[in-house]
DNA sequence: CTGAAAGCGCTTACAG
DNA sequence: CTGAAAGCGCTTACAG
C-alpha cells in the first residue's frame, strides 16, 4: 500500500514550467543568487514550497562535484581486538557528528578494522565523501603520512609522532601520564604499574609521560610492571589476574584506558584485593561510567566534545582549501576515591 | 606540496582510448557484462589495473538512481536526554556497520536528535540513501507509520506496537520483563521497583512483563515504586536518591537498562545500602561493562549483534523489493551477582 | 559482440 | 536580469 507525496514535483524543469521561466532561473532562484529580480525569485519559491519541491541533492553534488560527507574512519587496532564498544569512540563520534550536523554535512562511518589504510583512497567510501576524519592512528602512521598528500583532505585525532604529514588533532598524552603518575607518587605509592599497549601512539605517549615522572621521584621503572594489555575488558582480567598470581609486588596501577581500570578494579576486588587501600587504580579517558563505578574512578579526562568540534571544523576548513593548524588539547586529572585511600 | 597519484587514470574515455574500444564496451567489461568478448574484457581489465582506473562511484551511483548507502537514524528521546553513550547504542551500531560493509554498504549516521521525523524525508540524510534504519521509535509510532509509505524502505528496531505499518525487529521486552521480575520474586524479593520511562515503547513493554510476573506471584504493584527515570546517569542517581530518603521499603529494583542499574549500583553504595544483600539489582542489555561491576550485575541480554544483522538484511530484501517478514529476537536472564545474595 | 547516442538532474560560463 | 547549451562521469536500450 504506497502512499505517494501530494503535489510533490520532482524536476526543476516541472518548476520551471509552472513559473513560465527556464530551468537555469529556477535554479539560480533556489540558491538565491543575487542575478535573478527579486519578484521572480520570490514566485519562484512560493510555487517550489507549494508544489513541496526540493533541489535533488544527488544531482545537485554531482554536478558540484562534492558529496557534503565526511567519512569518520576508527581506526580500531586489529591485535588489540578493541572493539568499538569502548564509550571513548561514541563520544567522540557524538562530538563529531553534532558539529557536522551543525556545518551541514553527514557523516559515513567506516569503522571496520582497517587492515591498510592505502587502500581506502581507491575505496568507495573515501570517494563518497569530501574529507576523511582518522580516530587514532593505530600502527599506520606511515600510511597516513602517504594519504596526506593525496586530493581528498584528512585530519587525524591521535599523538603528535614527529615527522608527520597529516593534519593532527591530539590531547597532550604526555602530560596525561605525568598528571596520573605524579598523583599516585604524591599518595605515596612506590611499585606502579602500567597496564597498556605502548606500540598505539598515543598510549605509548602516555607511557612517557609515566616514565618522567618516575624518574623525576627517582623510582625506578620495573619491568615486570610495564604491562601489555588490549583493548578488550577480558584481556585486562587475565593479564592482571597473572600479574597477581606471579607475586610481583605492586600498589598502583596506571591505566591507559578507563574501559581497562574498571576491569582492573573487579578483577582485583575478586582476588580480594582492595581498592584503593591495597592497590591504587587510575583510568584515562573519564568516560561517563567512571564516575559511577565502586569506587569511583580516578582519571585523566580529556575534553572529548571538543575535540570533535576541532576536528570537524579542522578539516571543513581544510576543504575549503585554507591551511590549518595542528590543535592541542589539554587534558586534567579528576582524582576519585579508586586512588586515595581514607580509613 | 601536493603529491600526484602516478599512473593514474580518471575518466572512462581515457582508458577506451587506450585500449581502442568505446566507453560502452569499458563500462561493460569493468561490470562484468557477459556480452563482452573474453579477450576484449581481459584487456581492459588488465589495462584498468595498470592504470590504477576505478569506475567513479559518484557518478555511477548517479546514473544508477542508488547511493549504496544506509542511513542509521538514533532515536534519541529529548526529554530524558539520552546519549549517544550507552554503550547499547555503540554495540547495535557496530552490528550494523559490521553486517553492512560485508554487503558493501556504507553507513550514514544521523544522530541528531530527530524532533519530527516527518521532517526526515525532505532532508538530504535521506535523499542521500537508499534505505534507513531507525534504532528505537521514542513516541514516535505515529510518524514512522507516515513514513513507511514512501518511496525510501525503512526498517526499525524496537516494540511491537499494535497497528504499525513499518517492518520491524524486536526482541521479546515483554518476556525480558518478566524474567528479570520472576528471578527477583524467586530469589525473595517482594518490594520490586521499577526504573525506566515507561512512556519509550520497548520500556513500556519490559514494564508490563513487570506487571505481569509480579500479579502472576500475587504481589501487589505499589505506584510508589515506579519510577520514570530518563536514560542519564546522573538523572538515575537523582531519583534514587529521592526514593532512599522518601523512606518508601524496597528490597529490588528493575532497571530498564544496564547503565541505569550500574549507576543505582553506585548511588545505593554511597548510601551505605549493600547490594545485593538488601537490595537485588537487575539490569537489561548485557553491556560488556555489566560484568565488570561491582558486584557484577544480573541483567536480561539481547543478542545485539544478531539484531544488527537481521536489520541489515531486512533492509537490504527490502531495497531490492522483497517482501519481508518481522523478526521477533529471544532475550535470556544471565544472572550475577547484584542479585543473589549468599553469604 | 561492439558502438553511438541519450540521459540521470542539476549548475554555470557564455551570450544576449 | 534571463535563457540555451554544455557538461559532471557514468550506464544501457537500441541499432548494427
Amino acid at each position: 500500500m504506497k502512499k505517494k507525496q501530494q503535489n510533490s514535483i520532482t524536476q526543476m524543469q516541472e518548476l520551471a514550467d509552472l513559473a513560465g521561466v527556464s530551468r537555469s532561473t529556477v535554479s539560480r532562484a533556489l540558491s538565491d543568487s543575487p542575478l535573478i529580480n527579486k519578484k521572480t525569485k520570490e514566485k519562484i519559491r512560493a510555487l517550489a514550497k507549494k508544489h513541496n519541491y526540493r533541489v535533488n541533492e544527488k544531482a545537485r553534488n554531482f554536478r558540484l562535484q562534492k558529496t557534503n560527507i565526511i567519512t569518520v574512519v576508527m581506526m580500531l587496532d586489529i591485535k588489540s581486538e578493541q572493539h568499538m564498544s569502548d564509550p571513548f569512540f561514541l563520544d567522540i563520534l557524538g562530538g563529531i557528528a553534532d558539529t557536522l550536523s551543525i556545518h551541514n554535512y553527514d557523516l559515513l562511518l567506516a569503522h571496520a578494522p582497517i587492515h591498510n589504510i592505502l587502500d581506502l583512497p581507491d575505496s568507495r567510501t573515501f570517494q563518497q565523501s569530501d574529507g576523511v576524519i582518522f580516530v587514532g592512528q593505530g600502527k599506520q602512521h606511515e600510511n597516513l603520512n602517504q594519504i596526506a598528500g593525496l586530493d581528498t583532505p584528512i585530519i587525524v585525532w591521535g599523538a603528535n609522532i614527529p615527522d608527520k604529514e597529516y593534519s593532527l588533532v591530539a590531547s597532550d598524552n604526555v602530560n596525561g601520564g605525568i598528571l596520573a603518575t605524579n598523583h599516585l607518587i604524591q599518595i605515596g605509592r612506590k611499585k606502579i604499574a602500567f597496564f597498556g599497549d605502548i606500540e598505539q601512539p598515543e598510549i605509548g605517549q602516555r607511557y612517557e609521560g609515566y616514565k618522567n615522572a618516575l624518574d623525576k621521584h627517582g623510582l625506578k621503572i620495573d619491568e615486570q610492571l610495564i604491562i601489555d594489555v588490549p583493548f578488550e575488558m577480558h584481556h585486562a582480567r587475565e593479564t592482571l589476574t597473572q600479574l597477581i598470581e606471579s607475586n610481583n609486588k605492586f600498589d598502583a596501577v596506571f591505566c591507559c584506558t578507563d574501559v581497562i581500570a574498571l576491569s582492573a578494579i573487579a578483577t582485583l576486588n575478586e582476588h580480594g584485593i582492595s581498592v584503593p587501600k591495597d592497590v591504587s587504580i587510575v583510568g584515562y579517558d573519564d568516560i561517563s561510567m567512571a564516575s559511577y563505578s565502586n569506587p569511583p574512578l580516578t582519571t585523566v579526562r580529556q575534553n572529548i566534545r571538543w575535540a570533535g568540534r576541532v576536528l570537524v571544523e579542522s578539516i571543513l576548513s581544510k576543504i575549503n582549501g585554507e591551511t590549518i593548524a595542528d590543535t592541542i588539547i589539554q587534558s586534567e586529572l579528576i582524582v576519585r576515591k579508586s586512588s586515595v585511600y581514607k580509613k
